[in-house]
DNA sequence: GTCTATAATTCGATAGAC
DNA sequence: GTCTATCGAATTATAGAC
């Protein structure tokens, strides 16, 4: 609340004026990829003027660029049980797709856009490496091991959200962390490279 | 060769014609999707005029459904060794993929276009679920373990050649079909649903 | 069968009034 | 801080000459 404005000031503040925007790039992001998400439409739906998107972030890129921060934000694996860290990751990303449409957003335009692959890898790189780095047996196999575990995330993604193959649609949370988790646990924890 | 025009016929038949088209916009919704993909650009590849793509396929969502015609085969599962059926179908996916643009041009479309998501379900339903049927202890239970099979298939490819993850670009086709095969297998043939 | 010309939209981005 | 008006570019698609 440190952006609210006095009595006196603009009619909205500039705050919440952003987030709004923000809140509905994600969603036309996430429905629509980038090319099709017009600033124009994102600006309908957040009840302002189109040049207010640019006088805020410049350009679409700029738009895209603040939409999609995020920090994953899965635990320290070290601080969880070695046998069940597939099934807590699996779980964990459930609850984060569940949760916005931020990761949606990413996958969509990832697809469609060099800066939103760019923007996709360097997520992968800083987040998820690490986090296979902290588990996997061999170190220097980490980013081999957060590939396959991405894949197998990604893919699921991919099929219950975007592609919305209707038995992907229908698994249960406890269905899909079931069935994932020891495809997880093995890319991460299995000996030999 | 069944078009090959006799002497004193068009300058180019249109079979020929029609071809080059085909491989053009394969080309081009696999590496642009399907809004950046213009039929200016595929007609420019084609070595033709632009109106030659609406003359033969009519509009746009003719064109791509013409060019996003694909028979995955995938020949039929029981005449395998029950124990490889994982390893012969990554290798399969994988010499597909590898072999055309076609799979990567369905999967970028379909992440943006309706059109594209109802053609990768199409053939989702009508060969990976028949595929899942002939091998999975329970029938009933088939458009699941497909749809987890796919899952993890789409998202390697997700990886590997759409987003391109380093580490799942670099992967060799054996390295790919260790680490998948087990998971393929383990969708297709484990018991309890 | 092939191409030119153009209609009809739609988009991102800018300039400037209030 | 907000909005109107508009530019310039790009697109799909059509009509019609040769």
């Amino acid at each position: 609340m440190t952006t609210e404005a006095p009595a006196g000031g603009p009619r909205r503040t500039s705050g919440a004026t952003k987030a709004a925007i923000l809140e509905a790039a994600r969603e036309r992001f996430a429905a629509d990829g980038y090319e099709r998400a017009t600033i124009r439409a994102i600006a309908r739906d957040a009840g302002i003027d189109p040049s207010m998107v640019m006088r805020y972030y410049g350009n679409k890129e700029g738009l895209f660029a603040a939409a999609s921060e995020i920090d994953l934000g899965f635990p320290d694996p070290r601080t969880l049980p070695a046998e069940g860290l597939g099934a807590a990751l699996v779980a964990h990303f459930f609850d984060r797709w569940e949760g916005d449409d931020v990761l949606t957003a990413l996958l969509r335009v990832g697809v469609t856009n060099a800066t939103g692959a760019e923007r996709v890898r360097a997520i992968f790189s800083e987040q998820m490496v690490p986090l296979a780095a902290a588990v996997c047996p061999d170190p220097d196999d980490a980013p081999r091991r957060a590939a396959l575990v991405s894949a197998q995330i990604l893919g699921l993604a991919l099929t219950r959200y975007v592609l919305r193959f209707p038995p992907a649609a229908a698994m249960s949370r406890e269905e899909v962390v079931a069935w994932l988790a020891p495809t997880v646990q093995r890319y991460l924890t299995a000996e030999g490279a």
